[in-house]
DNA sequence: CCTTCCATGACCAATATGAACGCAACGGTG
DNA sequence: CACCGTTGCGTTCATATTGGTCATGGAAGG
């Protein structure tokens, strides 16, 4: 699959070029151009589709010298222009989410942000179009299940770390990961346990949870008797 | 908080009185309209944001007499309604899918579907809504931080769970069902147990699951010496 | 001193495995 | 043509482990 083409929109030249060095140090997409406001903005994205290249995301700053960034959505909606918008900006209003989650608004990231924060975020966009994207291969299988788009949606909404819930500690969850760190491959909550010198519940708890937040992935070991045990991984993009 | 007006897209009768019922059961929710076609609906919409009761919330059907569901969308947002849309259809192209994730869908309902998966994304939007709107009382807290944002995009996340028989675990059922899908010709228990590392009566326990539930279909396999082997399939509708 | 929070140990429930038995079609043989 | 041994999968059952939950204990904070 080509790289997906990633148009960049923000008005400060410093930002910019900050976006699309980011951009650029993201495997899996190329920078198609930039704009520093809502009218070359628009004007970049009706040339490059009619160059056969269409725009698939557009980072898009709220404030423009011109024009509004949802002013610049609805008017590429009305144009029929469907690339995906994640929103970079420093607004955080709530009304203003809100409006860019009706209008099309796949991920919002507020300045400042760290790499680690934007990549996350493109990950899990980039993992998004990966699920959706694979007809795989089947023969008569043209569509998706409930249960392909759920997830689909899921790998698009998933938070990088929602607040910790009770009964859970950072230098605990930090510990954990470290371990994860070091052995990337796959981990059961046992490993864990001696490892680091835990309680099995306190393991699976933390695995459990960074499961459940979309971080780690965790299937079934098979193969020995008794009741399968869980393998976690960090997920693959 | 005052209900959440809902406007009901629909061309089918029956379909339309049963997504009323729905909405009407389900606490939170008011049913504002209901519009059997594309023009209608937009008008309507127009109608009730000029009265000063604007709908909140759309469940869209794609397949209307007069305009697809995803022109109904765009125009609505070169319109100025911001209204959330929540696709009500039997279309599952991937295609759509992705176009409807552009344009701004919150979540996506293939049909035919139970009042549980209903109630389910329903109330994971009304999750959202309920994060975004609460300025969390704070002093000072006019704007929503990166958490904040994230963890209401995280509502709209659909974990969308029905029950399963005892002694059937769901990653075991998905990986089962990812190598169907594979080999979407036909498949016996045997090959599952080689391919996925399970024993061979896991295997066809889940094979005969999906086969009970009519996802499946399931014929002997003739012509080798000993017992008949079963083989599997997708079913053709 | 009281409250809150987090890890623990012990319990019950869940779930894949292996072995043993039965069954249905194949391929000779009378 | 009928019969019987062979073959391999279907089916059942006990077993082995782990997952999940609950109440408890100790530590940190006020």
């Amino acid at each position: 699959m080509s790289d997906i083409r990633v148009l960049v929109v923000e008005d400060e030249p410093v930002a910019s070029a900050a976006h699309a060095a980011y951009v650029g140090r993201m495997a899996g997409f190329m920078l198609a151009g930039m704009a520093p406001d809502g009218q070359s903005a628009l004007r970049l994205l009706g040339e490059l589709a009619a160059a056969g290249e269409p725009v698939e995301l557009v980072l898009l700053d709220m404030n423009l010298p011109d024009l509004h960034g949802l002013d610049i959505a609805r008017r590429m909606r009305a144009a029929g222009i469907l690339a995906d918008i994640i929103a970079i900006t420093a607004v955080r209003e709530v009304a203003i989410v809100r409006s860019a989650v009706a209008i099309g608004v796949v991920q919002y990231l507020i300045k400042p942000f760290t790499f680690a924060t934007f990549e996350d975020k493109l990950s899990s966009y980039r993992l998004f179009r990966q699920q959706l994207a694979s007809p795989e291969s089947g023969a008569g299988r043209t569509g998706a299940s409930q249960s392909d788009v759920d997830q689909a949606f899921a790998s698009l909404r998933a938070p990088s770390e929602l607040p910790l819930p009770k009964g859970l500690s950072v230098s605990t969850l930090d510990s954990v990961k470290e371990y994860l760190k070091q052995h990337s491959g796959s981990v059961s909550a046992t490993e864990v346990m001696a490892a680091l010198g835990m309680s099995r519940v306190t393991a699976r708890r933390y695995l459990e949870y960074l499961a459940d937040a979309g971080t780690l992935t965790r299937a079934p070991r098979y193969g020995t008797p008794g009741r399968p045990e869980n393998e976690y991984g960090w997920k693959r993009p």
